[in-house]
RNA sequence: CGGGAAGUAGCGCAGCUUGGUUAGCGCGCCUGGUUUGGGACCAGGAGGCCGCGGGUUCGAAUCCCGCCUUCCCGACCA
């Protein structure tokens, strides 16, 4: 069986075995520049597979892709008295360009809803054009103090979405939408994490916004991590840029506006929520390779049989790798096709092949079986198919069986040591907070007692989820 | 940004207290050979402005000052 372990066990220190999956699966680096991250091809090989997934699902809810500046006018920032607060800590801003001092200071976007905003202005005129669904990719910054790859870097990739409507309730329901087939439906369906949906209390909330709804999914050491956001932003940008429109009445209305957005941190997410101490677990959706190839030994009648399967692989629309066994012995060789995550391995030897068979290995549970050559390809099809629906049950009863119901802030805090806690709003209130805050612990967010998403936090009857979090 | 720890080969570390030949070890890497069904073995080899800058000294990886970076704990965040 497998020698001693190649990463430090999750168990002895989460956090040093996080940043070993990073490294030995060869998926980022340290930059130069304090927080800045260099994306490996492994790694970004995956982020591709996110971005992806989640612009299919962004076009589906009609929205456009744009481009806007990289930089912003340090005024712009400004115009939104809460947007500036919250964000100034954290702007990088350009004082100097072209050898002289610049008239007016360029911030280094930290978030779009400005440019977009005032953009927005320029192009809405009539109620017929509402509403303006806009989406962007990009690099945004955010100088971070304690920078950790992927789950917070000074600069990160991410999508962004802004929208303009005509009223509330429009804004409120399309960023409920986002919510749902776009965020969640990905989260469930390609990175197979289980998440609790919920609106953040006041004290979390998005600069700007009037609500900001969530998706919390849980890490294997229990912590919770916020997959992704939708804003509600009232008409607070609307105001600060005067995106007007003309109704059907003739009168001039401010818009209502929304944005949302997902990040590389879903790296960190998929690697935390999966991995386990022989490496990242990746299910099937966002596998840069769904399967290996592995020729046991370099061998004319093996290699002969691996590119058979390939062939059927390839038929089949199966991504696979080829490993032809030239790199190191066959035990090295699936140390790291392990490490990197890989889901199904098949393993081609001389001794099964006698046999008319190859042996297949699930990376999730590490259960093999031994196929004929025949039926691999169809095998291999179906098991992945399998993974990445296992693959989410077993995340989702890690999370429930970390989760609890309570009565007491403090059976709260014992509970969220290990996990997630779920008590009543009302129980925990702003004193409540504070009291979290001190045991490094936050509200997460608000739910329904059903688990739906509340409008506001003012609903009666809601639970507050509450656990630690990165 | 506050408190703590640390930076020596790609990675992990020893050497520093008590300054003094040519700075070591393990893994990895290269070459050749034997191997290959869960991190193979033998032989040979390459690879270092000892984080950066300044100072003390005949002499600094080692002592002093400043800065940078990384990790842990807080405050902030996707």
């Amino acid at each position: 069986m497998a020698g001693p372990s190649v990463l430090t066990p999750q168990s002895e220190d989460f956090p040093k075995w996080y940043q070993d999956v990073v490294a030995k699966a060869e998926m980022a680096d340290n930059g130069p520049v304090r927080g800045t991250m260099v994306i490996r091809p492994y790694g970004y090989a995956i982020w591709e597979r996110i971005q992806s997934a989640i612009d299919e699902r962004i076009k589906r809810a009609g929205a456009q892709n744009a481009y806007f500046p990289l930089f912003i006018p340090e005024s712009y920032l400004s115009r939104e008295a809460e947007h500036v607060e919250g964000f100034s800590p954290e702007l990088a801003v350009v004082t100097h360009a072209g050898g002289e001092l610049l008239a007016e200071p360029v911030v280094v976007r930290p978030t779009s809803e400005t440019v977009i905003g005032e953009f927005m202005a320029k192009w809405i005129q009539s109620y017929r054009d509402l509403p303006l669904l806009l989406n962007q990719w990009a690099n945004v910054v955010r100088w971070e103090l304690r920078p950790r790859l992927f789950l917070r870097s000074s600069e990160f990739l991410w999508q962004e979405g802004h929208t303009a409507h005509a009223t509330a309730e429009d804004a409120s329901a399309y960023a409920l939408t986002i919510h749902h087939q776009v965020y969640n439906d990905f989260l469930e369906r390609v990175l197979a994490v289980p998440t609790f949906l919920g609106i953040k209390p006041p004290s979390e909330r998005f600069a700007g916004a009037t609500n900001t709804l969530t998706c919390e999914g849980m890490m294997r050491d229990g912590k919770a991590l916020q997959m992704a956001t939708s804003h509600e932003l009232g008409q607070n940008f609307a105001r600060a840029f005067d995106i007007v429109y003309q109704s059907e009445e003739g009168q001039s209305e401010l818009c209502f506006t929304t944005s949302w957005g997902a990040s590389t941190r879903l790296v960190g997410g998929l690697i935390m929520a999966h991995g386990d101490d022989n490496g990242l677990v990746l299910p099937p959706a966002v596998a840069p390779w769904p399967v290996v190839i592995v020729a046991v030994r370099e061998d004319t009648a093996v290699l002969a049989a691996c590119g058979e399967i390939g062939q059927a692989l390839e038929t089949a629309g199966v991504r696979f790798q080829l490993d032809d066994g030239r790199r190191g012995s066959f035990g090295r060789r699936v140390t790291d096709w392990e490490v990197k995550g890989v889901p199904v391995r098949v393993e081609v030897g001389p001794r099964d092949l006698a046999q008319g068979l190859v042996t297949v290995v699930r990376r999730d549970t590490g259960e093999k079986s031994v196929v004929s050559l025949e039926e691999v390809a169809r095998v291999v099809a179906q098991l992945l198919g399998e993974i990445q629906g296992d693959m989410y049950e077993a995340a989702r009863a890690f999370r429930d069986d970390r989760t609890h119901d309570v009565s007491t802030l403090e059976d709260a805090i014992v509970a969220a040591q290990r996990g997630f806690a779920r008590l009543t709003w009302d129980v925990v209130g702003e004193s409540g907070e504070a009291r979290l805050k001190a045991e490094a612990m936050t509200v997460r967010c608000l739910q329904r007692a059903d688990g739906s998403i509340p409008q506001h936090e003012g609903e009666p009857h809601l639970i507050a989820i509450i656990a630690k979090s990165y």
